[in-house]
DNA sequence: ATAATTCTGGAACGATCAGTCAAGGAATCG
DNA sequence: CGATTCCTTGACTGATCGTTCCAGAATTAT
């Protein structure tokens, strides 16, 4: 049976993902590829090249699906909120028992040079687009006057990120989603709103409760 | 040549540290373990067992060499430095080009369960002890009044443990002190001191500078 | 219908993997 | 000095690794 493509790039990809999400890149053979894709190892070569050119194929793919709804909860108008949905979706789905917990990247960028230096720049890539993607959700917040301006916007974007990786880390060590949602409360009280003195919001002053 | 062992155990596990720690579990083979050590095949097999027992060794031999001098650093009797100083120590050895940036801890739990349970279940041991020593720090600096008692000791604790693998993820991809040290400081600024009402420190109040 | 095209399936490649084992040599003990 | 004990050595195993390749089948174009 042959003349046209008998699967969708699209569905290799997400199984593809799937593999290499629970196993890591080192640890998932070709074998274990096409017994998850359920296509040959024939077609798989000639779609996608070597086991390394694939992987590459499935990071695209996962940042695309996976990555990019995620850096969309910061579309959230509200900025502090905005960062807010973004470490929930991060505490959804590491708790989401359909897809392996951890992060596809944060565990390739941990798995040490042994992806391949054109991966590590990948992922590196994909954490400075995430760390500029909350960079300007501050620099919003710092306009619209939620966000102390005194603040460093590049910093706190920094330490953002760093908190996100941590959560990864923890939550493979620890599967509570309780224990995350600590980390991620504790971590949004370094955001500090300016001082009440020409506050807009409210006219009334006085203590609020 | 024999009769006698040729080797210390501790340098042949300094060495195979090394090379677990700079390409991961997976990606280390038996080989690149002999050619390190220096030994021979059968006496690695001979001392100690297969390879998850070497890695084990191992990481017994890190936790002991690596992560207890960390630790140790929180014997600083200013609670607050004491985690300073533990961040300081982490920012300093992934900056320190004699070995491996990144934890190996770290890098194991993410490696997924490639690896093995035991294995796992021993870095998710270590990870629990880090947390402990933090929330003792953290529960002496409610004690002696340099920390804001309504504060959660322990999902402080554990919010410093995540920044600290936080750390060690970015740093893999963004090999920058100064960004860890962005990080580290305004991690730092969740700490709240109590209210100055009834301050012991200095008789005078107004402003500090 | 015939030719050209394109994908599939599986055999096969050399390399490398983790792990085993028997032979041999040096130190120790009597 | 002889027997014993222990370690070292390197060849070896079967399995699996990533990758290549080709014959065959099904589709498309002529």
């Amino acid at each position: 049976m042959s003349g046209v493509k008998q699967f969708k790039t699209g569905d290799v990809l997400d199984r593809a993902m799937a593999v290499f999400w629970r196993r890591g890149y080192q640890a998932t053979s070709i074998q274990d590829l096409i017994e998850a894709t359920g296509i040959n190892r024939g077609s798989l070569y000639a779609t996608f090249g070597d086991k390394q050119r694939l992987f590459l194929a499935v990071l695209d793919h996962y940042m695309e699906q996976v990555g990019k709804p995620m850096l969309a909860e910061l579309n959230e108008p509200n900025p502090r909120r905005a960062i807010e949905r973004l470490f929930a979706a991060i505490i959804r789905r590491n708790s989401d028992p359909a897809w392996p917990r951890g992060c596809l990247a944060t565990n390739t960028a941990l798995e040490c040079p042994g992806a391949g230096d054109e991966i590590n720049r990948k992922i590196a890539a994909n954490l400075g687009q995430i760390e500029s993607a909350i960079y300007r959700v501050l620099r919003r917040a710092q306009t619209d006057g939620s966000l102390e301006p005194n603040q460093d916007a590049r910093s706190l974007a920094r330490y953002f990120l760093g908190v996100a990786q941590g959560l990864n880390v923890v939550n493979k060590a620890f599967a509570d989603p309780a224990i995350l949602q600590d980390i991620v409360e504790t971590s949004m009280s370094v955001w500090k709103a300016p001082q009440a003195e020409g506050v807009k919001r409210t006219a009334r002053s006085g203590p609020t409760v």
